[in-house]
DNA sequence: GTTGAAACGTTATAACATTGCATTTGTCAG
DNA sequence: CTGACAAATGCAATGTTATAACGTTTCAAC
């Protein structure tokens, strides 16, 4: 599953014209790869095995900062973790829920809250340019498995 | 506006039974005055000329902890930085406008998105506790002013 | 006035992120 | 091919946000 993400992240740069570097390409699978929302400094670990020199933080960063700009990846912000986008082809503003038992996440899509929360910053005259939606709790599997 | 709000801060503690320090209504107190979003260092630098004895970060966090679990203050993820709560009296699930111009928060209540967003986590079987939804933009004096 | 619990103080450190500048890599005009 | 330029990465230092661990104060109840 991983690789056909890679492949379409691949042919999306592509087609954009943007280059998925090596790096770029390695965080991203790592993140694919790790199924659940991973920090930075997580992901600057992982790298030390495959990579013969260790990256710093801040080329981890500009990554990110790649990818989170062609729409690859997300920032869950009340982690301070990133997550693989699950449809990078759409322009997303998707939402997240978080289990705090496993710790993974699920991406969704609700147009109908897109378009209340669209509703609500009309009335406030308020000019929306990214929005941010995460639920925290406890997942299906975890409920029934008694976990937190 | 201000000094009402923290009156009502003591009245509800008073209720609760939960106990509203000096320190603690001072935090709050600052929050109140800011005006908009601030951070916890924000916090400890301000509390700095009033009182004789600087306060570290623990103890504003513990202050901060206790506000939120009070639903007096809320957290903007997206900002790491705290606001006090417009309605501390109800359970609030509110989300937040928040103006990259001039640097403020608006605090809103939408029932609805709260109720689609119950929907969709019924749906994945998801049992929430907490949610997070932030929107960032222009606000509309700024959006009139001309300013980001 | 002792005890016990909650709040607060203090030091150190963990976790997350950026700045600034040097070096490498890749592309393309000539 | 080669020089020149832009984009990407390396690297050291530092900034920012948050917590751990443990000691001290405060204050009400007995």
């Amino acid at each position: 599953m991983p690789r056909e993400r890679v492949a379409l992240a691949i042919s999306i740069c592509e087609r954009r014209g943007a280059q998925l570097t090596k790096l770029r390409q390695h965080i991203l699978e790592l993140l694919w790869a790790s199924g659940r929302p991973t920090g930075a400094y997580e992901l600057i670990e992982a790298i030390k095995p495959r990579d013969s020199r260790p990256v710093g933080p801040p080329t981890v960063y500009r990554a990110l900062d790649f990818l989170m700009a062609q729409g690859l990846v997300s920032r869950i912000e009340s982690l301070n973790a990133y997550v693989p986008c699950v449809h990078p082809e759409r322009d997303h503003d998707c939402m997240f829920f978080i289990c705090s038992g496993c710790r993974a996440s699920v991406e969704l899509e609700d147009p109908r809250i897109g378009g209340l929360l669209a509703e609500d910053a009309a009335v406030l005259g308020f000019v929306a340019t990214r929005r941010t939606v995460e639920v925290k709790g406890t997942c299906a599997q975890c409920v029934e498995d008694g976990a937190a």
